[in-house]
DNA sequence: TATCGGTGATACTGATCGGTATCATCGTCA
DNA sequence: TGACGATGATACCGATCAGTATCACCGATA
């Protein structure tokens, strides 16, 4: 019996992350996440030193995950910086409109880390950062005017679309969101 | 002695507002509420019934706030809807610069409310649809093309800036929101 | 002066929080 | 077979949570 598919510490953060994200990273107890991962408090706590550590480890993860998402895009687009930002909008278009969804993650959790010097909410700041210089990179590439300006436009409006999405209406934002990216991505001159 | 200047009922609900904004709705208990308003927790549930009813009447207040802000806008430039709206985005463009800022109340309130039948939730989304048609009132009496399509731009826009501020720097963001205003407002056509 | 509503202070409840200790069990590898 | 590391289960710790009960007090009003 017991046959898991995945070993405790993947069934732990998946669960993390789903509670985090669902509820919020104080919505959710450690006993809970180890209910739901099919496994009990001290598993959780042989993997994990503390709560925190375990919200820092699903933090990174998305971190990974956006890693990912950009070698994904630059693979489908090679050499092609327009058609890169163009496919990071659609994705974002596509977050806007999942029913599930409830904005950026790291947003979320951003509104319940007040702590400046929390770990956590580095590895948050510097994602955003990262985030940022990658758009304006793609921005320059493409030849845009005003990269700096057009890539932090771009990231204002992933931003925006995200939080807008949950009280406005997802299809109706997700629309908005479409057409900004294209008019900023049709600038020329 | 314990010559107060308002009635604690105002010190509570100025304490919790206060508190609920710098470090989240579940990151404050009742008691530390009390405290700084300089009274106790029995003074707190004689006014409230419960924490979720002072944290309604903390975001109906907030409500209340952005009613105030529109009719003083509103008066302050009459019979203008475009400077209205630059006025909606000079004010927005203020939190952002703001250092104490930590985004919008209302936003990371919603991070912290994941049911969608919370009434709390309700006054949110409320607010925000009531503030998207406001804006999108404005741009059709300001004769802008594209009234509700340019109305959620600057929305996402004013969402997507008090967002990016916390991370990528104030003055930064600040900068391009009032770009991003300047250029929704000066389309004709 | 007597009264009475609003207030402050303290102590309490039951539940839940993050985190720990203990022990039985199971699979693996020798 | 024997041993060992990882796991599951349960019980526990002190702290804190939202919410309640009780009583002393103070200021106004009659």
């Amino acid at each position: 019996m017991s046959s898991h598919t995945s070993p405790p510490r993947d069934r732990i953060l998946a669960a993390a992350g789903e509670l985090f994200y669902r509820e919020g990273l104080r919505g959710v107890g450690v006993e809970r996440i180890a209910a739901v991962a099919e496994t009990t408090k001290m598993a959780l706590y042989r993997h994990f030193s503390s709560k925190d550590e375990l919200i820092g480890e699903w933090l990174s993860g998305i971190v990974r995950y956006y890693d990912d998402l950009w070698k994904q895009i630059e693979s489908e687009h090679p050499d092609d910086p327009k058609m890169q930002l163009h496919a990071l909008g659609a994705w974002t278009v596509g977050r806007c409109t999942s029913p599930e969804s409830r904005g950026c993650a790291l947003v979320n959790s951003l509104a319940e880390l007040p702590d400046p010097s929390h770990p956590a909410r580095k590895i948050i700041d510097a994602h955003k950062v990262a985030q940022l210089q990658r758009v304006e990179k793609l921005c320059r590439r493409a030849g845009l005017p005003d990269p700096a300006g057009t890539a932090l436009a771009l990231h204002i409006a992933f931003e925006g679309a995200q939080v807008a999405a949950q009280s406005l209406g997802r299809e109706r934002v997700a629309k908005s969101l479409r057409k900004i990216v294209d008019a900023q991505l049709a600038r020329s001159e």
